[in-house]
DNA sequence: ACCAAAAGCGAATGATCGTTTAGTTAAGAG
DNA sequence: CTCTTAACTAAACGATCATTCGCTTTTGGT
């Protein structure tokens, strides 16, 4: 028997997101984003289900790439402070290297297709966030507030900084970025 | 002759709100907005001059009614802290009364179709905040840095908190919304 | 070398899409 | 009350939608 290609599911994967972006999940049909990743929509259903199906885990497969570019290099015996600034950095390097991965997962995430996502899989994958932020607390260097609060004044802000749909006239130089999360630490330190 | 009905006007607006958040931009045709509101899909064409201006046009409505909201109140007078505090508590506020001008706030400005949006006219809306920033610069009580940056530090992580598809394990009570107001605080002051 | 089986595709399915047309209804001006 | 005009609609337009069917091609196992 025959195997499945792993270049049309990587292509697929990468249409998926190019044609989403580039006109939003109103106009995406699985026609257009199967011509741009060369295939035949009738191909397509033999990797997804269907629609959803091939929209979702697009995004999972994003959501993954982004916790391991992201937190993979994570180190339990670095200080409080620096393990925060490591990620703060890897985030801005993702996502500048990133733009359109970030892009599609903020439309996901903020449309209706997200209540189809196992959102205690994706929690998941932010564990070792949440460990180092307990630690933090426990060690008395951040304050004593529920994960999801402190993540919030921590990463959302970056995700903000990061698209230019949104800040298109503030350009983050490596200063820039430095100065920030000057701003995320004093948030959330004791 | 006849005038336009200033209820299918509204009809429509809500219709629009509540058809994209319950099933997304993908699935949200005019025929079931038209539907929801109660008119023809023909009538709509009278009040707009297609779809994407139905949707933008609502997009525009609910960022006017937020600031509305959110900025109406503010006042030169009060001391910089006491300003943001009351922006910050009124954004809380909007935002649990009109979770549905939120949700459908945040899927529209991550999409493509916010690049059809005058973007200078939406951040004008915003200018009362830009003063205020400026003025605790000036004052030296507020971080010298892009009211961009200062505005995401502060005020995107109550956009997170206050939605409930992302925030699932936090509910937030009063004393809470004080508290997280604390950080957002802490990150911008000098 | 051959076979089984899954990959792969072009074309067709019926449904639904956004928009227009042709005609009816209702209300403000006289 | 009548005329005019724009609001309003049902029905229809061609286009495109998500998905499937019938068939061909490829490939791993023997």
């Amino acid at each position: 028997m025959r195997i499945k290609d792993r270049d049309k599911q990587e292509a697929l994967f990468l249409a998926a997101v190019k044609v989403v972006n580039e006109i939003g999940f109103a106009s995406s049909s699985v026609s257009k984003i199967a011509k741009e990743a060369g295939v035949s929509p009738a191909t397509l259903y033999i990797y997804h289900k269907n629609k959803d199906d091939l929209l979702i885990s697009t995004y999972l497969n994003i959501k993954r790439k982004l916790t391991d570019a992201v937190l993979g290099d994570m180190d339990d015996s670095l200080p409080i402070r620096d393990g925060f600034r490591r990620v703060w950095l890897n985030l801005f390097r993702f996502a500048g290297d990133h733009l359109d991965y970030f892009q599609f997962a903020e439309q996901f995430s903020n449309s209706p297709y997200n209540d189809q996502v196992d959102q205690d899989a994706v929690d998941a994958m932010y564990e070792p966030m949440g460990r180092l932020i307990r630690r933090g607390i426990r060690e008395k260097v951040v304050k004593d507030m529920h994960p999801e609060v402190i993540s919030s004044f921590v990463f959302y802000p970056v995700i903000i900084l990061s698209n230019p749909r949104l800040t298109r006239r503030v350009e983050m130089t490596e200063a820039l970025i430095e100065e920030s999360f000057q701003l995320a630490w004093d948030a959330i330190k004791l």
